[in-house]
DNA sequence: GCCAACGTTGGC
DNA sequence: GCCAACGTTGGC
């Protein structure tokens, strides 16, 4: 069984690797994703044991802050049908989620955030979808290639 | 805090 | 189906 890799973003002031190494038995729903593009791999791609880079966005600095695996796939995300929640969507339905969530696992954290910065002076990394321009996905496959090469950095 | 890039909404 | 207006993301 092949494994996928990811890279899943959150503001560290929202939720950090912190908050998941602090979690109870270290899992957390990964709740929120409010994109169609990220929906899709959340409910169709991401699988049991895949293994997934927690990224810290609009953070100082922004980087790969450690890893997290997959505890359970895809299922509706009903923060989306909860009014009081943030993350409140009318349009989705018990009956017809429209949006999907995942929970992961803590794996590891990184001694030192590897930056933003660091990542785009690698060319090993120039096809990554983080470092493409403009790119603002926030759910994003990694390549096996790049999974390894990060992780021997 | 600024703002560029991107995504979504809704009038027509 | 087009596209202007608006909202969000996220680096800087």
């Amino acid at each position: 069984m092949t494994i996928n890799y990811w890279l899943f973003k959150s503001e560290p002031s929202v939720f950090s690797i912190t908050d998941l190494y602090n979690a109870p038995q270290q899992i957390t729903q990964w709740d929120g994703v409010r994109n169609y593009q990220a929906r899709n791999f959340l409910r169709d791609s991401v699988k049991l044991n895949d293994l997934v880079f927690f990224y810290h966005s609009n953070s100082e600095p922004s980087g790969i802050a450690g890893i997290a695996s997959v505890v359970k796939t895809g299922y509706p995300d009903y923060t989306a049908l909860d009014p009081h929640n943030h993350h409140y969507d009318p349009k989705s339905t018990k009956e017809k989620p429209i949006w999907y969530m995942v929970d992961l696992k803590f794996e590891k954290a990184f001694n030192q955030i590897l930056s933003l910065a660091q990542l785009k002076t690698y060319p090993e990394l120039q096809h990554m979808v983080l470092l493409k321009k403009g790119s603002r996905l926030s759910i994003q496959p990694v390549s096996k290639e790049e999974w390894v090469f990060i992780n021997q950095i």
